[in-house]
DNA sequence: ATGACGCATCGAATGCGA
């Protein structure tokens, strides 16, 4: 089965792209961010009309979180237990898992933190611990989990275009690193390493100065696998194609590939 | 240090993203 994250900026603006996408990339779970639009305004029909079912936390204007699938959702949980948000970033369903079992989703937009020593910054900090304090009680009762989204971090200097002068910068800080080790210290990896990747692997581009033409980028959307279903990942790449779309998002997709069998192929 | 680009907000200029 096929699991894939994309960051649309607006799901009004992307919706055409995202049916597109989904026709040539029939995967099986897609989660979207930055819907920027209510849940009243969410094209539900559409995406039925295409296969998906849809699990929508929406919100006017920013934020805003929805996990597409082809099987039922179940168990749809909004935003962070104990961590009080007034801004929609999290969204939790579980699924049938084809190889036995379930598999929960948890697909997160994080805070982006504007700033070192910033409200924002100290905002994002307090968020991404409330994360893992519930992080830690999902994986226990679901411990097939799949924790996907635009993290708004960098796990380390691979992840940048310019990782020196960008330095302890937003998206590069250690305090936000040591958030996404911690994250790891779960019972998580990082798929997207799993396997060899080519050099300078992105999934978000500027919008301005030619970012992606120059390849000017950060790795900040993320796929994590929960050690129960890290044997059965089998690829995850991210498709730079909607990126070269008219009117593209700035963030592109990133697809995992499991093994529909609960135990790893021989 | 600022702006560059795109999206959203009622109607223009501003906030925000990363």
């Amino acid at each position: 089965m096929k699991i894939a994250t994309w960051n649309v900026n607006s799901l009004t603006v992307r919706l055409p792209q995202v049916l597109d996408w989904l026709a040539a990339n029939p995967v099986d779970v897609l989660c979207l961010q930055e819907l920027k639009l209510s849940d009243d305004k969410f094209p539900l029909m559409e995406l039925q009309a295409a296969g998906y079912d849809s699990a929508v936390f929406g919100q006017k204007t920013y934020n805003g979180v929805a996990i597409l699938s082809r099987t039922p959702l179940r168990d749809i949980a909004k935003n962070i237990a104990g961590f009080p948000d007034e801004q929609s970033r999290v969204i939790a369903a579980t699924l049938d898992y084809p190889g036995g079992g379930e598999l929960r989703i948890v697909n997160g937009y994080f805070v982006n933190g504007q700033e070192p020593g910033s409200d924002k910054f100290a905002y994002k900090m307090a968020w991404l611990t409330g994360l893992q304090d519930w992080l830690r009680a999902e994986l226990q009762a679901h411990p097939k989990l799949v924790l996907l989204g635009d993290f708004n971090i960098t796990a380390d200097d691979r992840d940048s275009y310019d990782p020196v002068g960008l330095r302890e910068t937003i998206h590069h800080t250690s305090a936000e690193r040591q958030h996404f080790q911690a994250l790891l210290g779960l019972g998580l990896s990082d798929a997207f390493r799993l396997f060899e990747q080519p050099e300078k692997s992105y999934s978000w581009w500027d919008y301005r100065m030619l970012g992606f033409q120059k390849n000017r980028g950060l790795r900040i959307d993320h796929i994590l696998v929960s050690d129960a279903l890290k044997p059965a990942v089998t690829a995850c790449t991210i498709d730079r194609q909607p990126r070269k779309n008219k009117q593209p998002s700035d963030h592109t997709p990133v697809i995992v590939a499991l093994t529909d069998a609960s135990s790893p192929a021989p």
